[in-house]
RNA sequence: CGGGGCGUGGCGCAGCUGGUAGCGCGCGCGGUUCGGGACUGCGAGGUCGCCCGUUCGAAUCGGGUCGCCCCGACCA
């Protein structure tokens, strides 16, 4: 990508109504753009970056087994009063809207009831289970006040899968199986060391599920972490009985605030019963499937590694998610001229500052300010050595690299 | 939804003891510069969120309304 074909533009100030270091970063490297309270825009940059979190997600799952879908956000009233919960009262983060021909629908907040009707048309059977279905999708809750920047937003990018088992042994194999999925993604994604499963209330599911919590002040929940064993607690459900149940010691555990990444339900017969969800199993027994829900929210995701990986000089992105692997600048004709064969070698792969009217510290700067993982430069001083000069995000120096070798990095990808 | 704060060129801000708007960044044109956000000359750009009221006159005073941020409550 050449930044002079490239329609958003940085900024060194952001704006005065944006608090958290995230949001205030995301939207001056003109990743993100703001509709209103809790709504953004996704910029090339951004999308870019949401994209390939989303595909180390999609990875990961497939992985285990899911298969990916995708669902409509328009949601027909009936499927959910089945359930009971159409009602403002039991959910009360419903945007509703009318048809004009008449009647009500909602815009979707989850699917748990609309993929449970549909998979009643497709399992009927002991051989059809277990299945494991998921999907990206938008979803749309009407939070009474959104915060944090693409933190807590009204409409945001969910992935969602739901799990559909013979009965609940079947069931905890796959619960664990997907909690350990989430560990490699959070690693993955770069939040790793500081992403714990945290045991957690149910709501109105079970008695108790499971969050994936990442340490950070800007989260919005209190956890109580055992670093030893690399899980905690969270405040919701921080009693006495819970930490005998878990062998966790009041002494050892420290307290954080968090952010929720993820989170794993068991839902059980919940929605199979009011769905009416059954299978007949090998004897012909009619039986109801066991369900089970695993959401990550890659938007929030996004917003937590920018809060937590970035610098005074702005993002910082692990190379697999960053938008691009390089930013290049070439400095002098020749240097100029090899930036932008290396650009059109590998376009994907590179931004070319090809601004000619910015200084070398404007395009320095927004190297930093964009976090992309290498800054590029090539000069006659490089080439006099038949080299690039390359400097890592997180370090201070930078070292020579031989052309042809960067050249070889290029095409490898 | 309760409490607090704030809406002035694209962004950050000043002006608010009433007299019809100013600065910095950014933007356009010219010149000097050119490996860490340079300097300089000229210039474009604003119904001061919106409505009503007070007044000869409102960005400025009063009321209302919409929007935004923070704290809290809430969070399937």
């Amino acid at each position: 990508m050449k930044i002079s074909q490239n329609f958003t533009k940085t900024s060194k100030t952001a704006p005065a109504d944006e608090q958290s270091e995230s949001a205030k970063l995301l939207l001056r490297a003109g990743y993100i753009y703001k509709e209103m309270a809790g709504v953004y825009d996704y910029l090339p940059l951004g999308m870019r970056t949401l994209e390939n979190i989303i595909q180390i997600i999609r990875e990961e799952m497939n992985a285990i087994g899911g298969q990916e879908l995708r669902m409509t956000a328009l949601q027909p009233r009936d499927v959910w009063e089945a359930s009971g919960r159409w009602s403002d009262d039991v959910m009360d983060v419903w945007f509703k809207t009318k048809l004009n021909a008449g009647g009500e629908l909602g815009l979707g907040c989850t699917h748990e009831e609309p993929l449970t009707r549909l998979m009643k048309s497709y399992i009927s059977s002991y051989k059809d289970l277990p299945v494991y279905a998921y999907q990206f999708q938008t979803k749309f809750r009407n939070e009474l006040r959104a915060k944090s920047g693409i933190m807590r937003t009204r409409e945001f990018m969910m992935k969602d899968l739901y799990s559909f088992s013979k009965n609940r042994e079947e069931h905890d194999e796959f619960y664990e199986k997907c909690a350990e999925s989430y560990k490699k993604i959070f690693n993955r994604l770069g939040i790793g060391n500081d992403t714990f499963r945290t045991f957690a209330s149910g709501g109105a599911f079970s008695k108790y599920s499971d969050e994936f919590q990442t340490l950070t002040d800007v989260g919005e929940d209190i956890i109580y972490l055992d670093r030893e064993k690399g899980i905690a607690v969270n405040e919701e459900v921080y009693t006495d009985e819970v930490l005998k149940e878990l062998g966790l010691d009041r002494n050892k555990l420290e307290q954080h605030k968090a952010a929720e990444v993820g989170n794993i339900f068991t839902l059980g017969y919940r929605y199979s019963e009011a769905l009416d969800l059954t299978y007949n199993d090998e004897d012909g027994n009619r039986r109801k499937v066991f369900m089970g829900s695993y959401g990550i929210g890659p938007s929030r995701v996004m917003g937590v590694i920018a809060e937590k990986l970035s610098d005074e000089k702005g993002l910082v992105w692990p190379e697999e998610i960053a938008p691009y692997k390089y930013y290049v600048v070439g400095i002098g004709t020749e240097g100029t001229k090899v930036a932008n064969d290396l650009h059109d070698k590998a376009p994907e792969q590179i931004i070319l500052d090809d601004r000619d009217k910015a200084r070398i510290g404007e395009k320095f700067a927004d190297a930093d300010l964009l976090g992309i993982p290498y800054r590029v430069v090539i000069s006659d001083k490089t080439l006099a050595d038949n080299a690039v000069e390359i400097k890592s995000r997180t370090e201070a120096d930078t070292k020579l690299l031989p052309l042809e070798e960067f050249t070889a990095k290029l095409v490898q990808k």
